[in-house]
DNA sequence: CGGCATGTTGAGTCAATTCAACAGCAGTGG
DNA sequence: CCACTGCTGTTGAATTGACTCAACATGCCG
């Protein structure tokens, strides 16, 4: 971990970041429980936290991404949710984190104490608010996915993928994807092979077009949608 | 929907349901708020809310159990979560309940407007952070869940399931499965043709014992806990 | 420019599904 | 009390979608 400078509660302005709702509801939280932010950097695989470890701050994501998972004792991962800049993470209530986090690529997260939070948040109510309200954003999208890993196809799982990933970092009709095939794979309960294999059968349907193994245009969402079922 | 009776904010004592954590959560939530909780019952597989419906109330199982799900719209399910007598469900932070709840078996429930509660969170942090912790305890389930989809055998969701449900309803050593095969598939991400052959085989090594199809005394937890990976 | 990570594609396998038949049991009515 | 009936659960046989194993292609980084 590489300590990069350390921002006092004044200077709270939110550079390289977009002003999605989860940014916002990070600021008012840190606004108002006036604690100091610090900015942190890791590099590319590098652990931020892991699992039982104890939970002592709440991350945003400044540049970068990150992956949060967990591990079967022989290996076996599935990853819950990749961050990208403005998200929030880390925020397990309770003592220690449910999962690990690691960074996808080099990123640069802001962190603010738990304690402060918590502190903050016994006497101000919309703070707690801003809390409960990270949690339930969490816990809408583990809904979610546990009906993409329960009982969608491989191909209506990757539509899915990129749908979503579309929406939350496509810039200019393209997305550059911060993840490896086989983070895809174990995001979306299955191997590295058969997300390739979707992606090129929809690169020949016209749905979609590759830069890069890793740029992607999508050029049908409609077709696209139909096929997350 | 049958209303069975209403009961005065004092008159709150758990007649049986057991005074585990989200009891008690519950009655604290209730207690502070001083709202009026109402008892309803619902018949075997009537529909207690679809999911987009305005989420009004806050429910807790006194009799019966619950089942909450999403559909696909070629009808696939997939059941997040089982809720047994003293569960607290329908917490959805936001307007609508993101899931559907049905009665598993003929169930009467105590409800909490969620308005009275939100009112009451805030100006009552205690509640506030009830509130909180009622979905950090989904999260956490779904999060645990979505690694068992993602990631198990079908003879280890099966084992998990098993420990899950001997831990949360097992009196003297035997369990009374509340779902059919079906709603056990449709949890576990599995056709109950699945659970079924998965039960078969753990009842011919041992590790259980059937009285009848629903009541199962678990013979080996270790065996059955080394199953689960 | 070379070397290693990453990604693609092919062939064969297998775990779980689908389709099908039957068994068990609970509730109903004669 | 017992036969009838429908629902739930079990078991078998065949199929299949995704996985495993393998070879090769790509492209990024030093």
């Amino acid at each position: 971990m590489h300590i990069q400078k350390i921002t006092a509660p004044k200077d709270f302005d939110i550079p390289r970041v977009m002003a999605a709702e989860p940014a916002d509801q990070f600021s008012a939280i840190a606004h108002s429980s006036g604690v100091i932010a610090s900015e942190f950097s890791y590099r590319k695989d590098e652990e931020i936290y892991g699992e039982g470890e104890p939970a002592e701050y709440l991350y945003q994501i400044i540049r970068g991404a990150v992956r949060t998972y967990k591990l079967l004792s022989d290996g076996r991962r599935q990853i819950g949710a990749f961050h990208l800049p403005g998200d929030v993470f880390g925020l397990d209530p309770g003592p220690e984190h449910r999962l690990t986090a690691e960074a996808i690529a080099d990123t640069t997260v802001r962190l603010v104490p738990r304690r402060s939070l918590e502190k903050a948040a016994a006497s101000n109510a919309h703070v707690a608010r801003n809390l409960w309200t990270l949690t339930a954003n969490d816990l809408r999208h583990a809904e979610d996915h546990m009906l993409l890993l329960g009982r969608k196809t491989a191909m209506e799982r990757v539509a899915t993928f990129l749908l979503e990933m579309d929406r939350r970092l496509a810039k200019a009709g393209m997305m550059a994807l911060p993840m490896c095939r086989r983070d895809i794979g174990d995001y979306l309960g299955l191997t590295l092979e058969t997300v390739s294999r979707a992606l090129s059968q929809l690169n020949d349907e016209g749905i979609l077009m590759f830069s890069n193994a890793r740029h992607i245009a999508l050029r049908n969402r409609q077709r696209l949608s139909a096929m997350e079922a």
